[in-house]
RNA sequence: GCGAGGGUGGCGGAAUGGCAGACGCGUUGGACUUAGGAUCCAAUGAAGCGAUUCGUAGGGGUUCAACUCCCCUCCCUCGCACCA
């Protein structure tokens, strides 16, 4: 049939142009079979392939073309995550333009892609920096303004003085830039949010739909979100019209609150303050505290203090006093800003009270009574010392005290939420442009909608030196009001990118639509992604914006495929590759070349050796040595195939084959993609050891069984067994559950749960044959002999255990 | 501190209450060879000549039977981290 040796390099060009040819892996809609969407995290053009993405892609191509066998639709797109800083830092540095340094790395990877034989649908190509793309995010913008969703405001944001940029949270981990490793400052700035709080109770509560998503990335949603249940309270500033809100989730202890504690920005403080004598000592301390740098404040690096402003408020409940601190520790940008103090039940409260001599006052017992007066009580407990509400049970109390205060009018149930407004304005050269103008008469006003796309200018000079590049752009920023026609000027940010990856999976299903940014009648067939694969580092940016994203579509009438619009049905998420137990990274200097090993070894050995290695979620060590082992194993198979002569179908060859399609089917079904490999590898031993034995349909069966992991070699294989059509247009096979039947059980025969021997025994034997047969097994008879048998536990088809004593 | 996931040969890893270590790497021996770093065959958890004994981080428990279930302790990785 096909040559002696295996010659990957040969083999995979050949069958990487017959399949750009033949379109073979380009879908359409097809109501008549069930459709299957599989998505690997979109990739940022940044040059190269690297091994990570070797990975993502191997395991995401394997399942669809094992989906595609077993008679699926399947859409498996690909595109480029194109606009970014790395385009803008590089286009600065070699005085180029970032769109060329991005369309040169994405015409290389695309290439990479293609030598790694991934089957894309490649007429879906989108990238994200073309206008016919970003178009339609700028339509959702103005439609999010419009309702409310979208607003400007100041706040204290993460400022990159090396990028000129704001950056969101996830962006600035450890109080590092992401991209160029930078401190980070807080800045109070004025930027564009959206207001991701007005669907954090619909983006929580859905998250228990999500069955398919690892229960960790769940978690970690949900602690991003971080609901919690509580009350805001207003205290009455002593001698003043002036009040405090707090939000607390112990209104119980509210007959324990002693003084008050405020974030050093919040805005009463120096009103506070303000002819108390403090002003002097309030100002240092907030200069003090503004210098604590973000990395020592998440490290706790700092010493817990406060000052007193002055000033007092009323306790609602006790009528009692209460000093207000500002405290280095209390944070401005959760709840209110204001804490009240419970120092008897709060351990932080507990220790500065004890540093500034404030009361503290017990007013929940636990339930065992004891009270240990050296620390905080924290736990729930039974009220004591607490007016009428004495004696209630903490969860009781808190209702009924809650309810008193709203009578009263300085309280009230509150729900509060760790998740803020996602701020989305950046001051770069190389994103969306955000579609506002700004007009002295009219104020902020939209692009109208037939004016979209907002282009961005082609003609720029990058420097990286003094913010927005678009703002040096006359010919952009001048421009004419929508509403009056008057002078105007436009809005120089652009959009964080992550804006661009909340939805480009809708973009695949109609990626030529014109009409908005997805066909609502492809979405109803290709959503939701039936399996989306990807790095743990998005679990709560990318897969949670994405998530909002598909609710806003829903609410602003552009797109519902399901109640929840929830866009992702299965997750997985896939460890890294490592060399030297470190992931690999040019700084590190640990790098491995995709190029070179499939140079080397070919696609296909690449492939599956980073399949066999570890199971998918787990980090994967590269190992050179390992490689030679999926060299050498395919090159077992290539030889094996060329037996495959004999006519006689042996009953022990037939068992093995229809054995080794039910485990390969069923570990693949459940991603283990290392055991599915080593059912295939102990097939292939055994046709070894019985080459004089092998038939063309076992040869059949085993290339169909490889080729989701070695597709081209497979390709080849199969049509050298003299099929027409490509191997991955046949039926995945299937076992007959008859012919995996063993001729004969092996019994294991255990005395006292100890293995002594085993037992060859025809199928259709009777347990109390098999127990007798146990009981006078030659190596287990020893250990009978002279006790009194008490059991015998018989697990049909598997074991004998004899109980003696 | 809180939450999640882990700890199995020299290494990557199998085994979801029933033969611990599948499969692969490495190692050793053999075959074929002018040669082989190719290929094929075999052995390979530890101790012991052996029959056997011990062995899944450590300790306890449930069970006829535990890597697997329960309790305690230790260690590692990840996430969150003054969230009021």
């Amino acid at each position: 049939m096909t040559n002696e040796t295996y010659d990957p390099k040969s083999i995979e060009s050949k069958w990487q142009k017959e399949w750009e040819k033949s379109g073979i892996y380009q879908v359409k809609e097809d109501p008549k079979r069930p459709k299957y969407y599989l998505l690997e995290m979109l990739p940022y053009p940044s040059g190269r392939l690297h091994m990570g993405h070797v990975r993502n892609y191997s395991i995401g191509d394997l399942v669809t073309r094992y989906k595609r066998m077993n008679g699926f639709n399947v859409l498996h797109p690909i595109g480029w995550d194109a606009f970014g800083m790395p385009a803008e830092n590089a286009a600065i540095k070699n005085k180029s333009h970032p769109a060329k340094w991005t369309y040169s790395n994405i015409d290389y990877m695309r290439l990479q892609f293609k030598k790694l034989g991934i089957s894309y649908d490649w007429s879906r190509e989108v990238a994200t920096c073309d206008p016919e793309y970003y178009k339609w995010e700028q339509l959702v913008f103005l439609r999010m303004f419009e309702k409310g969703i979208i607003i400007r405001k100041e706040a204290m944001l993460n400022w990159c003085d090396t990028c000129k940029t704001v950056l969101a949270n996830e962006q600035a981990e450890g109080g590092k830039c992401w991209r160029c490793d930078n401190e980070v400052a807080l800045k109070p700035l004025t930027q564009w949010f959206v207001r991701l709080p007005l669907y954090a109770e619909e983006l929580l509560k859905d998250i228990d739909t999500l069955e398919g998503w690892p229960e960790r990335v769940r978690n970690m949603q949900r602690a991003w979100i971080g609901k919690s249940v509580g009350a805001s309270i207003k205290f009455n500033v002593k001698d003043s019209d002036k009040q405090v809100e707090v939000f607390t989730t112990r209104p119980d202890t509210l007959f324990g609150a002693t003084f008050m504690s405020l974030a050093a920005e919040h805005p009463l403080v120096e009103a506070l303050a303000k002819g108390t004598g403090q002003e002097k000592k309030i100002k240092e301390f907030k200069e003090k505290t503004s210098k604590i740098g973000r990395l020592d404040r998440i490290a706790g690096n700092f010493e817990k203090e406060g000052v007193w402003t002055g000033a007092y408020c009323i306790n609602p409940a006790t009528g009692l006093d209460m000093p207000i601190y500002t405290a280095n520790f209390v944070l401005m940008d959760y709840g209110t800003g204001a804490v009240m103090a419970v120092p008897a039940h709060d351990s932080r409260d507990f220790d500065f009270a004890k540093k500034y001599n404030l009361p503290i006052k017990q007013v929940i017992s636990p339930r065992s009574g004891d009270i240990d007066k050296s620390k905080a009580y924290e736990d729930d407990g039974i009220l004591i010392d607490s007016g009428k509400f004495t004696g209630l049970e903490s969860e009781n109390a808190r209702n009924q005290i809650i309810l008193d205060l709203s009578l009263q009018g300085v309280g009230k149930a509150t729900v509060n939420y760790k998740l803020k407004d996602w701020c989305i304005s950046r001051q770069r050269y190389w994103g969306a442009p955000i579609p506002i103008i700004y007009c002295e008469k009219c104020g902020t006003v939209g692009v109208p909608e037939k004016d979209l796309p907002v282009e961005l200018p082609k003609d720029v000079q990058l420097t990286g030196e003094g913010g927005s590049p678009l703002a040096k752009v006359e010919k952009f920023v001048n421009c004419k009001c929508p509403k009056c026609g008057g002078k105007a000027r436009r809005e120089t940010d652009t959009m964080d990118t992550f804006v661009e990856s909340s939805w480009y999976f809708l973009r695949y299903c109609s990626p030529k639509y014109d009409k908005g940014p997805v066909d609502p009648a492809a979405a109803k067939y290709w959503m939701p992604i039936d399996q989306y694969i990807g790095g743990i580092e998005h679990a709560v940016g990318h897969l949670l914006y994405s998530r909002f994203y598909m609710k806003i579509l829903r609410d602003l009438n552009l797109l519902k495929f399901s109640e929840t619009n929830e866009p992702v049905k299965n997750l997985l998420t896939q460890g890294m590759v490592t060399l030297g137990g470190a992931a690999m990274s040019k700084s590190r200097g640990n790098i491995v070349d995709p190029d070179k090993i499939i140079e080397k070894y070919g696609a296909d050995t690449a492939r599956l050796f980073i399949l066999f290695a570890s199971p998918p979620e787990k980090d994967l060590e590269w190992s050179d040595a390992g490689i030679e082992g999926s060299w050498r194993f395919l090159n077992r198979v290539w030889r094996i195939c060329q037996a495959g002569k004999s006519i006689e179908q042996s009953p022990d060859l037939e068992r093995w084959t229809h054995k080794t399609i039910k485990r390969v089917t069923s570990e693949i079904e459940r991603f283990h993609f290392n055991t599915a490999i080593s059912a295939i590898m102990e097939f292939v031993n055994f046709l070894y050891a019985n080459e004089a034995s092998v038939t063309k349909d076992a040869v059949n069966i085993l290339v169909q069984l490889i080729s989701p992991f070695a597709p081209h070699m497979a390709e080849e294989l199969w049509k050298g067994l003299g099929h027409k059509e490509s191997v991955i247009n046949s039926s995945w096979p299937k076992f007959d559950p008859a012919k995996t039947a063993d001729e004969m059980m092996m019994i294991v025969v255990q005395v006292n749960g100890k293995l002594r021997d085993k037992l060859e025994v025809d199928p259709n034997t009777g347990e109390e044959e098999i127990k007798k047969l146990a009981q006078a097994a030659e190596k287990a008879a020893p250990f009978i002999e002279g006790k009194q048998v008490k059991k015998i536990i018989y697990v049909p088809k598997k074991l004998v255990n004899i109980v003696v004593g």
